[in-house]
DNA sequence: ATATAACCATACCGGTCTGTATACTTGCAG
DNA sequence: CTGCAAGTATACAGACCGGTATGGTTATAT
């Protein structure tokens, strides 16, 4: 369901679309999406307005790139990091990986995840960004219970979920919350949840 | 630092002014905030532009009112609910109290948390609603521990921060992440975590 | 040679944004 | 009686919104 739409919104733009997604990608992070206007994304990518609307057709249209291609540097970045973990210091637990690349990829981004604020602007509308915000969640929480089967666990569907759940409550109240132990937190919580599975199962 | 600022919210307005603040809240609660325009609030309040800006002085004014009076409800709201629960029906810790009251709170409300979706609008600029988003998570994360406290659970500190983030957790799933069971995973992590700290300390 | 894609520059459209101005009505308290 | 707070109605200002129109330039590919 959620696979064969990335593609379509992977492939290489002229480089113009190039910049002005890259400036539409900074600015709707940055500011929000309704915050940003259409003039100001050409002004930041140094290009018209014109340009804007010839790739991308509307302003509709490069929020959702926006959101997939951001999707797609999300998984790309937390499958890297878990491949290069594979060898030297690994964490105990598969799922622990998860939560050390997202402490990564939240070192420079200051304003929390990107699809839960543009569910705040995009959540009471039919707008078609919805989707990718839906199936981003969809992803993150395979990828836990993916990552539980391989080490063996316990009813992994469950504690898959159980750790998403810390996972996201991890990047709201780092941001929202303005508590930066917040992934101390959330480590050692996720941590006592594994050992308490891997426990049960002895 | 936080308790000061509500009273000064929660003097009583003028009727047009109620009106306004009920009209404002919903709206932005619904539709977002920079996606709601004054015009819109006035006429669904019922009155004009003129006696808006009289009361309230700026868009901004109102924001923050409607962040503070939000933060009012959610605690009376959530009080109430566990002083009821003291009676009969009474879950076995009293931090699942909370967790239950979520539950019934956002059974009428299909937008989320209202301070994370502030957050997502305002977190990247200096609007004074901003404070009150963060001090909202404090207030919680303190009932939390003294929750614990009265519980008698082991490092109740440690125990509320991670009830907290399975509480924030379960927020976004149930709404961005469509994921409607969020709630019961939640309450049965919870669950298991405080029976792991009780168990912990005989 | 010529068609086409990509791009730039600029002006414009109707509508909406926050905020202000003007002028009038109502009810109440000194 | 008078002053004042509260409210209504309406018009306006200046900026910005998403989106379109016109016209010209450059590079490349057939």
């Amino acid at each position: 369901m959620t696979a064969p739409e990335l593609p379509e919104a992977l492939r290489p733009l002229t480089p113009a679309g190039e910049r002005l997604v890259a400036a539409a990608s900074e600015l709707f992070y940055d500011r929000g999406i309704h915050a940003v206007g259409v003039d100001l994304i050409a002004e930041v990518a140094e290009t018209t307005k014109k340009t804007l609307y010839d790739r991308f057709g509307s302003k509709e249209g490069l929020v959702v790139l926006y959101l997939q291609r951001r999707q797609h540097r999300w998984r790309e970045f937390v499958s890297r990091h878990l491949d290069e973990m594979s060898v030297d210091r690994r964490p105990p637990w598969g799922p622990l990986g998860v939560l050390d690349a997202l402490e990564l990829w939240m070192a420079e981004q200051s304003r929390g995840c990107a699809f839960v604020n543009a569910y705040a602007e995009l959540g009471g509308s039919d707008h078609p960004g919805v989707e990718v915000i839906r199936s981003e969640k969809q992803w993150t929480q395979r990828l836990y219970r993916r990552l539980c089967e391989e080490d063996g666990l316990p009813e992994p569907e469950q504690l898959a979920a159980a750790v998403h759940l810390v996972h996201e409550g991890v990047l709201v109240l780092a941001t929202a919350g303005a508590q930066p132990d917040a992934f101390a937190h959330g480590r050692r919580t996720v941590e006592q949840l594994l050992a308490a599975a891997a426990g049960q199962d002895r």
